[in-house]
RNA sequence: GGUGAGGUGGCAGAGCCCGGCUAUGCACACGACUGCAGAUCGUGACCACGGGAGUUCGAAUCUCUCCCUCACCA
């Protein structure tokens, strides 16, 4: 039985389908005006496990996940780049599907964009208005048109849903000046009137443009409807954003609540500050991709439970590295051997079923990925110090299934790094040449062929089976 | 000011909801293997839970209190 964690209730639940063997997802996206940083990664790494762990539990998951790729963010960076906000987004939109790639990060099943959704977002706009939950102010200064807000008094009763707060304590805290035309300093936009030379579309008040929230709400239920079962994103997304989700949706909809569950990944911080854009402290994906390869880095983000927060450090890094190494190392070995045997040893048997067992509950007890890598580990350590030539193939092949269904095909620990053939063929020689040489005890010269190979980035290692090597 | 999250061995990091047991990995030491190295295995060391108080036969885990850090909002 699979529990999480909902933020919304703030407590362990157990997982129960909407419609039986169908789980609707909903994940909020990125804001496309720059490359994405590690922490984003983190957030669509956790949610890319989940969705995995739901699919190998039967689910056939409709999983969401949209670019916002209209915001004020957008609009002035592409007028400091001299771009159109639709060639700006674009670009970026590109360049996240790019990483999210690279990152062996699945395609979600849809990944709409805000601006194609502008119809349905003026619809549940105007409901809101005809319902009283929300209202037309004059244009904001500057403005060509009107802008509309969400009253949350109007909807007191739906306010706090998920994160407890109070609209008396929200209006007590103020002390900022609050935009004059707002009834409610909380009250929020649903649609702003559109500036000369900002990107527009046309709406019953005017020429103008989403608010940021309206956006998922629009999107969510267009792909999922009024019901679905989980919503996840940052945990910095909590408040205001799907506080705001939630009022437009049930206001809309007249149903509550829109997501049977919340879930919320922790952040990545960088001596304890979070990794973001305006600290100016992140580390884009492209970047460390340079140096670490996904499966590195997506041991490294599952290394610790989705929702506590990593801090990030290169040291941290690269001890994953090491550790990683090890698992991959168990999982290589493993492909190259070849048994002929019959044997089933109690050992090997236990180990095998504990591992699949023990990684299980962890994956159902709220996606404890790094309870889960623990017990890869624990099998990892019995199956080196195993001799396989005596061994049942059957049960190799048992052995072999767990590291490519639970570390690969669930946690995506194990792409494999494709090498060039003719780099392939120089590399087996370089060692055929290296084993002669050591046949004749000629070690100055062996040593000369482990250090080439060692600078081309391979590894190499002497075994009873003889020389294996590996990339670095 | 409001709301939420967190403080665990040298490091990283589970466990905390459902008190009693052990994480796991890295790093370290010694041994085995090796021409050496690496990888691997074995053994060992560290055996910890922010401070204080309480509940209990027993608390990292429950209660209270204090300290510190972070996030979101204002």
């Amino acid at each position: 039985m699979l529990r999480l964690y909902n933020t919304a209730k703030r407590k362990m639940e157990d997982f129960h389908p909407i419609e039986e063997g169908k789980v609707g997802m909903y994940v909020c996206g990125l804001t496309v005006y720059n490359d994405m940083h590690l922490g984003h990664a983190r957030t669509y790494i956790a949610f890319d496990v989940i969705r995995r762990w739901l699919e190998y539990l039967g689910y056939e998951v409709n999983f969401v996940q949209n670019h916002t790729d209209i915001d004020d963010k957008i609009i002035k960076k592409a007028n400091d780049e001299g771009l159109t906000s639709h060639d700006l987004a674009n670009k970026y939109v590109s360049r996240t599907m790019e990483d999210l790639k690279s990152l062996q990060v699945r395609p979600p099943t849809h990944m709409p964009k805000a601006t194609d959704f502008i119809p349905e977002m003026i619809e549940i706009i105007s409901d809101l208005i005809s319902k009283g939950n929300a209202y037309v102010t004059d244009p904001a200064q500057g403005a060509l048109a009107s802008d509309v807000y969400f009253d949350v008094i109007s909807a007191s009763e739906t306010f706090g849903t998920l994160t407890g707060q109070k609209i008396e304590d929200m209006e007590a805290g103020a002390r900022v000046a609050v935009d004059s035309r707002k009834k409610h300093p909380s009250d929020f936009v649903l649609w702003k009137g559109a500036k000369p030379n900002e990107p527009n579309w046309k709406s019953p008040w005017g020429l103008g443009r989403p608010g940021w929230h309206i956006e998922c709400s629009a999107m969510s239920l267009s792909h999922l409807g009024q019901h679905f079962d989980i919503h996840g994103g940052g945990i910095d997304l909590r408040f205001p954003h799907h506080e705001s989700e939630i009022l437009q949706s049930e206001c809309h909809t007249g149903h509550s609540p829109m997501s049977n569950y919340w879930l919320h990944s922790g952040h990545l911080t960088v001596n304890n500050a979070k990794m973001s854009k305006s600290l100016d402290n992140f580390f884009l994906v492209r970047d460390v991709m340079k140096e670490y390869s996904a499966p590195i880095l997506r041991f490294y983000l599952l290394n610790g439970h989705y929702r506590s927060p990593i801090d990030f450090s290169d040291n941290n890094l690269k001890e994953s590295l090491s550790a990683y190494r090890r698992l991959e190392g168990s999982y290589n070995r493993l492909l190259t051997i070849e048994s002929s045997g019959l044997e089933r040893p109690s050992y090997l048997v236990e180990a095998t079923k504990a591992c699949r067992d023990d990684f299980i509950s962890a994956m159902n007890d709220d996606f404890n990925t790094r309870e889960a890598i623990a017990a890869l580990f624990q099998l990892s350590r019995v199956s080196n110090n195993c001799d396989y030539s005596l061994i049942d193939t059957e049960l190799l092949k048992e052995v072999i299934e767990i590291f490519e269904l639970y570390g690969n095909k669930v946690l995506g620990l194990f792409g494999l790094d494709v090498l060039d053939s003719n780099l392939e063929s120089e590399i087996e020689q370089l060692i055929l040449d290296r084993d002669e040489a050591r046949k004749s005890k000629n070690w100055s010269k062996s040593d000369l062929i482990r250090d080439r190979l060692t600078s081309m980035g391979i590894e190499i290692q002497d075994t009873p089976e003889g020389t294996k090597w590996r990339k670095i």
